[in-house]
RNA sequence: CGGGGUGUAGCGCAGUCCGGUUAGCGUAUCUGCUUUGGGAGCAGAGGGUCCCAGGUUCGAAUCCUGGUACCCCGACCA
């Protein structure tokens, strides 16, 4: 009758393992038979679709369309710009055969040798060398100018290691890939999607990030700038939570797209890319949740609201049953996403830890009691507070709820990282400090040298130089050299 | 690719060192009764290729050889 005692271990014991417990208890993934790829439960399926559908309206708002493009690419398409290749070349999966045929000894099927491919194929890594080639014949006039497509797609890194959401050798992502007739509309776009992934984070996801671009050695292979929002998690770690790049002429130039200008003379057309994954599951996960389970901002949870029914009898039930209805019905006018679960064959004792598990942000339960005091309890998931209050306008009390839980979840989450970001001007205190986790704002000198040396002897990395903030200039921490400002260093995912 | 570990019921594990009844425990599942304001209790039932192959032995989950899968640590990670 019980389902499984569902035990997370504690965050504060080993992250690692909590937040691989977690996603697996909380029904959002788990691992697959095929390596390194996982198979998205529809829990967490649930909470990407909301995801993705307001990362697209927010793409269609700034003008894009979606548009999609083939799996495979050709070897020699990955070959013509020449950092890419660099970049990306390692970790593909090939395809060098399109048919199988009957085991000569009878068991099962071999790849047939004599269906080898001419030229090998690629499964994307990241599309950019397709949708290139692509654009060559859809470019010919400034008036053709600017495309702005996106695509919702799957790509494959047979990374070594993998971990659910982080980095998984299959992920669902989007990529947006666009061409401009000018350098300066192209820096403009992949600034303004970077503004749209900030957005998307802080006022969704509820997840704070710093704005940034790159250094040359954590830039994207073929980028002529990379910009990236960074998150800081709950065990001092940062973890890269979304890329723009700024192409410039690199892949224009690989794949020969040139335009007729106003001017009438030729000209290489100018690019971007960006994209976000289904690492922003990662992130939501380990932002907020705590040792009861996922902690969801209301923005992005399946269900907002959940209502537990405590019954002792058949009348009983049917009654609750009536009252419910009601304020299901007011909160759905409201847009509240609501789920009444009067299911017989669950206690509301585990149906408590089960709907904490999975972080809807409010739970409703009722009882004889509430009958006859017209109350409901509501419990609030954030904070894990419980209080009694009146069925009267109870609408407008969850919605002012939600609200609240989204504002204050951000705010945690805003609170944590200033208590985890400290400045440093000595490379001995940065040593000592970086074993602690958290942000460190520090002066680099903007060598890669000096960027390696840190890394070699600390594993910290500059995740980025921020947009905004302090701009001083100052002395590097390593070698004392002028720095123009400090960046952001940490260990990261 | 290097180092370490594990494979026994749906899931989690004990048993392996030191071979010996019918391979066991927790949980889940099923049945019945009692329960229901924070993961229910009691009673009963079903469920096994002990990862695979070979070897040693009267006898192998246990010992030996080979294979294989997965996990952890490192290297790697636009």
């Amino acid at each position: 009758m019980a389902k499984e005692l569902k035990e997370l271990t504690s965050r504060s014991v080993n992250f690692s393992q909590w937040y691989q417990d977690l996603v697996i208890k909380a029904d959002l993934a788990e691992n697959s038979a095929v390596r390194g790829c996982m198979v998205i439960k529809p829990y967490g399926y649930a909470i990407w679709e909301k995801i993705q559908r307001q990362l697209d309206d927010m793409f269609k708002e700034t003008g894009h369309v979606n548009a999609y493009f083939p799996l495979f690419i050709p070897k020699s398409f990955l070959s013509k710009e020449a950092d890419h290749v660099e970049g990306f070349a390692k970790e593909c999966a090939v395809v060098t055969h399109y048919r199988l045929k009957n085991s000569p000894d009878g068991k099962g099927v071999v790849v047939d040798p004599e269906a080898k491919l001419e030229e090998e194929l690629i499964v994307r890594p990241t599309s950019e060398t397709i949708i290139w080639n692509t654009y060559r014949n859809w470019i010919q006039s400034y008036r053709d100018l600017p495309i702005l497509c996106n695509q919702w797609a799957n790509v494959v890194r047979w990374e070594m290691r993998t971990r659910l959401f982080l980095r998984t050798a299959e992920f669902l992502w989007q990529e947006g890939h666009t061409a401009h007739a000018t350098r300066e509309e192209a820096e403009a776009e992949a600034r303004k999607m970077l503004e749209v992934y900030a957005e998307f984070a802080e006022n969704f996801m509820a997840v704070p990030v710093i704005k940034g671009v790159k250094s040359a050695s954590e830039r994207f292979a073929g980028a002529v700038e990379t910009f990236a929002i960074e998150a800081l998690m709950q065990d001092g770690k940062a973890l890269q939570a979304g890329t723009s790049h700024f192409l410039g002429q690199n892949f224009a130039k690989a794949f020969d797209v040139t335009f007729a200008t106003k001017e009438g003379t030729q000209d290489y057309v100018w690019a971007t890319s960006w994209g976000v994954s289904t690492r922003l599951m990662g992130a939501l996960v380990m932002t907020h949740s705590d040792d009861n389970g996922l902690v969801l901002p209301p923005k992005l949870a399946p269900y907002q609201v959940v209502i537990v029914p405590i019954y002792k009898t058949d009348e009983q039930l049917a009654q609750i049953n009536e009252k419910v209805a009601t304020i299901v019905s007011k909160l759905k006018e409201l847009g509240i996403s609501v789920k009444y679960d009067n299911a017989d064959n669950k206690k509301p004792g585990w149906k408590f830890a089960e709907y904490e598990l999975k972080g809807v942000p409010v739970r409703l339960a009722m009882g004889g009691r509430d009958l006859e005091n017209n109350t409901v309890e509501v419990a609030r998931r954030d904070t894990l507070t419980k209080e009694t209050v009146s069925c009267d306008n109870i609408e407008m009390y969850i919605k002012k709820l939600l609200d609240d839980i989204q504002e204050n979840i951000f705010k945690k989450a805003v609170d944590y990282r200033s208590q985890n970001t400290i400045s440093v001007d000595s490379y001995d205190e940065f040593k000592e400090k970086i074993e602690e986790g958290g942000f460190i704002m520090a002066h680099w000198d903007g060598t890669p040298e000096t960027e390696e040396r840190i890394k070699d002897e600390t594993k910290a990395t500059i995740r980025c130089i921020p947009l905004a903030g302090d701009k001083t200039p100052g002395k590097c921490m390593v070698t004392g050299k002028p720095s123009a400002q400090r960046v952001v260093f940490a260990r990261a995912y």
